[in-house]
DNA sequence: GAGGCTAGTGTCAGCCGCTGACACTTGACA
DNA sequence: TGTCAAGTGTCAGCGGCTGACACTAGCCTC
């Protein structure tokens, strides 16, 4: 039961061994977003990626369950931030400010994670691949949806609440989630495909939430004015 | 070009052959939903179901693009209920009330039209199977997402905005939906699983939709009675 | 009612994603 | 240095899905 004693920790020093298999994951990575942002998801085999890297594809298996798990390896990276960012929130903050805060602080953080793996460029581009492959983008919003489900019991955990009695909490961050896939979808569909231009759309669809839902909008002219095309 | 003549119409008389093809696809349906319901999604193979019916598999793929789609006929005759039903909303509703209500409104047509097809109590097992198998869950969340695009387009139509540039029509329609999916896994996780309660689950849902962004829960005294466990 | 036309089907072969089993290599650690 | 385990390659195989081609059966005309 107890072979512990000689490992110290995790931190410490990687081992040998477990540097090169985080070698070999990180060119997997590379490869397969290479491949995928210019032949495309399904014009790129898994024995494609694998023999960019020359392993099996075996191996490749060993490492990603699935071929959409590479594909959707930064957007993972990055749910992972938020959610961090999100339970780093100063708990006086409303809910919906601190998931708005979360998001748009920790830009910068998951932009530098992301460009530590591979170029943001790249991620970009592959981003719009994601988006209009139907089998990513099914798989993508699943994530997203689980993603939520986490942030929903942060927020819920925060507030003092049950998350499964109370459903403010998941309606809440259910909300937020569709607005950010808006940003999102809006985003791989124009021209301006900066790290930059994402955020900033970001931020105007969460300042939208609130006018969105109010009951009438023809007589609403407040808004109006982000309506001069 | 212009071989008509006989053919009167679509609707008078299907046709022999046409009758012989709904029969074949209905039955491909209520043998994957049965077989679905009782084996799980991964444990029903696409042979298995062609043999329930006594066609090839080939025939199968004519029918259905794949496993998913037949596994996911009945939310999507609902969508299209729904789509359906927000378009014969009266426009001088309000954006969000016009989904409330289409969704809660043609709860009936939508469960006749589903009953016509396969016995609704099927289909509530079924939508458990959706929920908890992730592939389908996945592709379910995507249809939903093809789905909101359309109301979407609906709404901004209704209020004369175009979709593109103004957001709120997106922004809404992505929280309603949201909201939507909450009840739907609320439902499928509870033990009534009586589409009254799915409707009544929905409704309460929805009439927290706007409570749930306000700024502050905790000063919010008047929400708290659906607390008491 | 015989014939031709075409929509629909079955069969077959094959690709691709993914998995279990087993043998081999190579880093880790005494 | 030798032992052990972690990691890898190979192989065989299943299930989803597709193209090609031949066959059957409903439809329409004469």
């Amino acid at each position: 039961m107890d072979t512990v004693g000689t490992v110290v920790g995790a931190l410490p020093r990687p081992g040998l061994r477990e540097r090169k298999k985080q070698r070999t994951r990180d060119a997997l990575v590379r490869a397969a977003l290479d491949l995928i942002a210019t032949r495309g998801y399904d014009g790129t085999t898994v024995d494609d990626i694998a023999a960019a890297v020359d392993v099996s594809q075996r191996t490749f298996f060993r490492y990603f369950a699935s071929k959409e798990e590479v594909a959707l390896f930064v957007p993972r990276l990055a749910e992972q931030q938020i959610a961090e960012a999100v339970r780093a929130r100063p708990r006086d903050e409303a809910p919906l400010e601190a998931l708005r805060r979360a998001v748009l602080d920790s830009w910068d953080a998951i932009n530098e994670a992301v460009g530590r793996l591979v170029p943001v460029e790249l991620h970009m581009r592959v981003y719009r691949v994601i988006e209009s492959t139907p089998a990513l983008l099914a798989a993508h919003l699943r994530r997203s949806a689980e993603l939520e489900e986490e942030l929903a019991g942060i927020i819920a955990e925060r507030e003092g609440l049950d998350v499964d009695t109370d459903p403010r909490p998941r309606i809440l961050v259910a909300a937020f989630g569709g607005v950010i896939r808006v940003a999102e979808r809006r985003w791989s569909a124009g021209d301006d495909l900066s790290t930059e231009a994402l955020r900033e759309l970001m931020r105007t669809c969460l300042d939208h939430v609130g006018p969105a839902l109010a009951t009438n909008w023809r007589t609403d002219a407040s808004l109006n004015r982000h309506n001069e095309t």
